[in-house]
DNA sequence: CATGAATGATAGTATTACTATCTTTCAGTA
DNA sequence: TACTGAAAGATAGTAATACTATCATTCATG
């Protein structure tokens, strides 16, 4: 099987991850870390000491572990693009697409053999538990002028796109697709914590198939005409 | 003018910082401090420094930083509970009680005299700008156990009951809520930080009024037979 | 006047989030 | 074979953070 590559931001790194073997340690194990600490209790030092390397070694890659955690989020946006892209080739009925893009966007992430260095289970584990830990802080409006957000900027403005074609009189594509995207994490974060504060429950089955019929909801009975 | 006090979870705090000048204060200027520096720049020691007091004196009210920022968050949500209360009062229509609430939860927050010792806007402002990090952390579960999120679930009970009313076959009412709550802070974000994310925008006039339009349309095209 | 609660003053600790510098390893090249 | 340079390791150091502990002072109340 082929082995992909996601392209990420230049600026969200010092030196690409991807081109040595410790770069990818650093990713790989980074996941694993953050999701087992947390990403407030994450520091470089522990990572460090998981991959028998240094602190100093891992700032060579990454400024800080904010911007490990933004490229982290990238690298998730990019992989959802790519697998919508993918899973909607040929397919004519933009109903139809959108809502492959809605079952993917909200479906329980497996690992993908074309990225056997990432754990998407886990990273998806770290997107729910820290969805807007990227980009809620002082310094958002300079990340984003670096371009640090073009992952989910890009995701959000296709998915608007199809809202559109199926209904152009729709005056919310973006809000409501950024609203869905973030409902999609946070339905199963209170689904697992704060369980009063949803509907989707473990006793009613897979908790993800839920929250793909409630996105589903939520978005063809605002576009419907 | 009476001046009333809000009722606040006493897992939340150390000593009630409601019953002595130095307890007001710290509230009080906390949330003009938070306001200023954002949350992970905030410390107890910045605070103490700004009220003439000292770090070890904050900690004989507060635990930590985060639960302080948990009850900031809780007071907010048990005063807009309160002034939904207060607005739907002798309102008969389901419908035009629904509105009202939503309409609360979106407009631009302004000093409420009830209130003098604090300021709603920066506590406004705090919420949309770290409106999770309350409760997305590795010790949510414990948290939630000490009843410390009562105020959000509780107004959110509230609001999914109205949705319950006006159409007791909607499947979604907490999850459509909290959804809300969540698009309502995240809209005003997106609006002044990226706005490619939203159709609000500050060249269509006041962006409180499009955020309490857009999430009506959200609630009502999904509740309505 | 005595008491005790609240607060202030001060100090100390482990950890965090870095930065700097120097050494070693090792692959490619002259 | 020796030389070079890049990558990584080793080590040390710093300012700030997130506390904890102790002792002194203030001040209202009984």
């Amino acid at each position: 099987m082929a082995t992909l590559q996601l392209l990420i931001n230049r600026n969200l790194f010092v030196k690409d991850p991807q081109d040595t073997e410790l770069g990818r340690k650093i990713v790989q194990q980074g996941i694993l870390v953050i999701d087992n600490l947390g990403f407030e209790k994450f520091t470089f030092k522990k990572l460090a000491k998981e991959i028998d390397s240094t602190e100093a070694s891992i700032y060579r890659y990454f400024e800080n572990k904010h911007k490990l955690l933004i490229y982290l989020h990238a690298w998730y946006w990019n992989w959802l693009e790519y697998r919508i892209d993918y899973q909607t080739q040929n397919i004519e009925d933009p109903i139809r697409e959108l809502e492959i893009a809605l079952k993917i966007i909200a479906e329980k992430k497996k690992r993908d053999p074309f990225f056997p260095q990432i754990d998407e289970e886990a990273l998806y584990r770290i997107i729910v538990d820290e969805y807007d830990k990227g980009y809620l802080t002082k310094q958002v409006d300079e990340d984003n002028r670096e371009g640090l957000f073009k992952g989910m900027k890009s995701l959000c403005n296709k998915v608007a796109a199809m809202i559109s074609t199926v209904n152009k009189e729709y005056p919310y594509p973006h809000s409501l697709v950024s609203t869905v995207f973030h409902a999609a994490h946070q339905q199963l974060f209170y689904a697992q914590h704060l369980p009063s504060l949803t509907e989707v429950n473990d006793s009613k089955g897979d908790l993800n198939l839920q929250i793909e019929k409630f996105i589903k909801s939520l978005v063809f009975n605002n576009i419907k005409q």
